[in-house]
DNA sequence: ATTGAAAATCATCAGTA
DNA sequence: TACTGATGATTTTCAAT
């Protein structure tokens, strides 16, 4: 479906999306045209999903970040919807997964600080219904954390 | 240290960065000129990390992911060090981090299936030394995915 | 910090092999 | 699928405020 040129495309374009198709023609050894029909093609598919920019969680006050478990206390449809509906409101949750394991749900929230994560829990998620346990697991050190998928 | 139109700015560009100067110029009714030198500043300082592109998982064929947490055996800051330098080389691996709790590290990783997982934790995974136990959590559904911050 | 306009660069589209 | 050449749009720079 996607030939070594197309992977060669999305790494570079993971790397840096503001490069320009001139550029990507001089490395890949391909007109202009080309690299464009190529990229539009994975636009169209659906595989090139957006373009976005990074943004550095440290330097806007959000670079305390902390996985929280969650158990519901039924596992009622109705309590699942209602708690994946009003969780995913919440700006702090970057990431909502359901899961297997001892846990139903596993949230990724990033906050300023651990105080900010007090608040968080106190004045946001404690007030959903149905909860019945929680459990976080704080981050010490990023040891990599890339957007980028590599193909192989 | 940013303020509102900054923010806007950020919004925006996290929703789709090829958005035109142009388009937000006018939507924020600001200059062309303004907006190219707030956008400038906020690369400079770092707050815009890079710019990049979102892929679909699914359509490559690397939609299965798993969070595995990992304790090592002895807590020898030289193990530490070892087992970071070689788990962050594995494309699998998109986020690695040290936590705090019952285990050592959180792993998030993303393979084609369960099948793709099997082999990963044989083939690369429990190669590499000092790991005490491995603990995967699969996630069933997404419930909520951004990587775009909100400014609150 | 902002503006408006000029200059340089780029994405995009026909036509064609 | 890919290429060349044309054009309209966009980014980037600059003088002035």
């Amino acid at each position: 479906m996607l030939d070594d040129l197309d992977k060669s495309i999305l790494s570079h374009l993971q790397k840096d999306s503001k490069i320009t198709i001139k550029e990507l023609s001089v490395h890949l050894s391909l007109s202009g045209t080309a690299i464009y029909e190529r990229i539009r093609k994975m636009e169209r598919k659906g595989i090139i999903e957006s373009y976005s920019v990074r943004i550095n969680k440290n330097l806007v006050d959000l670079g305390f970040v902390v996985f929280c478990q969650i158990k519901l206390q039924e596992h009622k449809h109705e309590y699942l919807v209602k708690f994946e509906r009003e969780v995913i409101k919440f700006s702090e949750v970057l990431e909502c997964y359901n899961v297997s394991g001892d846990y139903d749900y596993l949230l990724k929230i990033t906050v300023k600080d651990m105080n900010g994560y007090h608040q968080f829990l106190n004045d946001k998620l404690t007030y959903l219904d149905h909860i019945g346990s929680a459990h976080s697991t704080f981050i010490i050190n990023e040891v990599k954390n890339t957007h980028a998928i590599e193909f192989r």
